[in-house]
DNA sequence: CGCACTTGCTAATCCGATTTAACGGAGGTC
DNA sequence: GACCTCCGTTAAATCGGATTAGCAAGTGCG
């Protein structure tokens, strides 16, 4: 039984002055000519009665909702997902926005009708977000609104995209590994494929392998090979597996998820060789495990907290919004995986 | 620029109609008369126009906005909280609903802050949830409000909890040892702690630990010995080693959680001890590690989706929410880590 | 002193729906 | 024919703010 809501109605009668008075006073707007006097009267109502405002009242003549809508794919089921809606999260509470989280599971038609559900609560923008790093096409409903694409491209749709630097994220595995004196014998695992897989390969497997190979040929390293496989513990273990049986002996290894990288340590386990000593790997997103597999791994951090920040901020902010592109570092996360190698035999 | 909005005055004057008309044609109130000719009128008219209700306009008269604000402290950083938070879109967007959602960080302030900005967009309902299942106080501002507790309770808070049936958990984990044949040499790894702990230890650890040992006792099995440690990877793998080493030679375990079982897992291969062959290892949580384990890890899923669901169908039902605890039920997850015990040597 | 201009405030509208009260015309009754 | 009752429909009020237009009192200036 919460008792009916003070209304700007009620602080006016109290401050002893209109209703116009009060909106104004309350609203703080100086175009409007407003005696202290007045102002404190109104504003210490206000206060006395616990007044805040209707937010949808006022949405209805503003056109303004102080919201946010959040379409993503299945960005909630990835394990990362909770970092990016927490960045986006707290940047839009710090300017009092609040946000409608929404997941389409990739169905066009429940795209539509969950972008339409925004637009009927007349939301000031919308966030279009992605599980992984890849190419869309927003739905029609969006265009021409406020929006900004996370962790995903969209060529010819005219709003800033917000993903991670997967160029930079491979030189940094890249100079991790040559500041600890690898120079060959590096494989990738994984390579340019991804789950789901796409059959011009996937963004951040292109961009990865391009500056990890950048960074070794620069340096006159060399990768000796690239296993192409999908990006999960099943496939890094078999493809480790098949690598040593083949009577390959890698000094180190850049697997392209820490879940590669724990099926890796399995089939390294399993041949009785052993990470960092005979070993070395460095891997990329920083999955809760990095840190408690044995040796802890050494990974290149996917910077979701960041890109749901960026994203919100970029939205909020003033500027218009055209097409741009906003590439959030990948910091690297040193742990134990990565270690000099031994003199070869 | 997308073109003024349709409104329901559009849709009156196009239908050749009143707007009252449109209103009630549209809405299919049947408590007002309104001619078959002319509804189709008005139908049509929507129809053409593409006409769509703006959701606040509704609000600011009927005081419902089609919206549930969802309050947790950090779930959105859990692992499993994408699913709670996918279960509770899903069953929202059933019925055209769409979710707030906030994160408190566990900050009062922030938590009265957000509560206040969802009851200013005058959400219908508040779904308040918790990262693992605890007792809680909801703040004054939901006193009197259509709320339904998630994985907490609040006793004299008058409404429903939904949280996870631990107790049958725990008998499940019980069953699935005694149905494989051990009756002894059994070990609960975690116990009653979890991370944060409370003083009285943790809801779930203590459930768990009953149900357990219900269904040991009530078989004539036993439970040898509870390790009481924090619920993570590094104290599984401490815990475990130290017992092994105190020479204990346990021939199943019942860890807490899989990042328990994980580090158990570590302990027992440093050990030279193979799961299952050796030592069985029934688990909680079921998160993807447990399915990347070598072998895969027997485990009594929490049920997160199913938690989101229903506190959602429940908040959205017609019935008045009184104090209640509705139990969802864990599912057993069999997989590879329990076998029939060796025979005694 | 009279006119223009500023200052400080308020009455009246508007936003886009829902809902209440009422109205005109058809049909029925006596 | 006067009076009533239904029916189908609509004018008008309402929700809680924001905004526009305008009004009265005070000030400046010639």
């Amino acid at each position: 039984m919460p008792g009916n809501r003070v209304t700007m109605a009620d602080v006016a009668r109290r401050a002893g002055v209109s209703p116009t008075t009060a909106s104004f006073a309350l609203s703080g707007r100086t175009d409007m000519r407003i005696s202290d006097a007045a102002r404190d009267k109104v504003l210490a109502a206000a206060a006395d009665l616990g007044y805040r405002p209707n937010v949808t009242a006022r949405s209805l003549r503003t056109k303004s909702s102080q919201t946010i809508g959040f379409v993503s794919d299945t960005i909630t089921t990835t394990p990362f997902a909770g970092e990016v809606i927490r960045g986006a999260l707290d940047a839009a509470r710090e300017k009092d926005h609040l946000l409608f989280i929404t997941e389409t599971g990739g169905d066009r038609a429940v795209e539509s009708g969950l972008v339409n559900g925004l637009l009927d609560r007349q939301v000031d923008a919308v966030i279009y977000a992605a599980m992984y790093t890849h190419y869309v096409t927003p739905p029609p409903e969006l265009h021409g609104r406020r929006v900004v694409l996370l962790n995903c491209l969209a060529p010819g749709f005219d709003a800033p995209s917000v993903i991670p630097d997967e160029i930079e994220a491979g030189r940094t595995a890249g100079r991790t590994l040559l500041a600890a004196g690898h120079a060959g014998g590096i494989w990738a695992i994984g390579g340019h494929q991804a789950i789901p897989a796409s059959p011009d390969g996937n963004f951040a497997g292109l961009e990865r392998m391009r500056g990890l190979q950048e960074v070794l040929r620069d340096a006159g390293g060399r990768l000796d090979g690239v296993v192409e496989c999908d990006w999960n513990a099943e496939d890094g273990y078999r493809e480790v597996s098949r690598l040593l049986a083949e009577g390959h002996r890698p000094r180190a290894l850049v697997c392209s998820t820490d879940r590669v990288s724990f099926g890796a340590y399995q089939a390294l386990a399993e041949a009785g060789l052993s990470v960092p000593q005979d070993v070395s790997i460095v891997s990329f997103d920083d999955q809760d495990i990095a840190g408690w597999l044995k040796p802890t791994l050494t990974t290149v951090a996917l910077p979701h907290l960041e890109l749901g920040r960026r994203a919100v901020e970029l939205i909020l902010g003033d500027s218009p919004l055209g097409a741009s592109t906003h590439r959030v570092l990948m910091p690297l996360r040193e742990r134990a995986s990565v270690e000099r190698p031994r003199p070869t035999d």
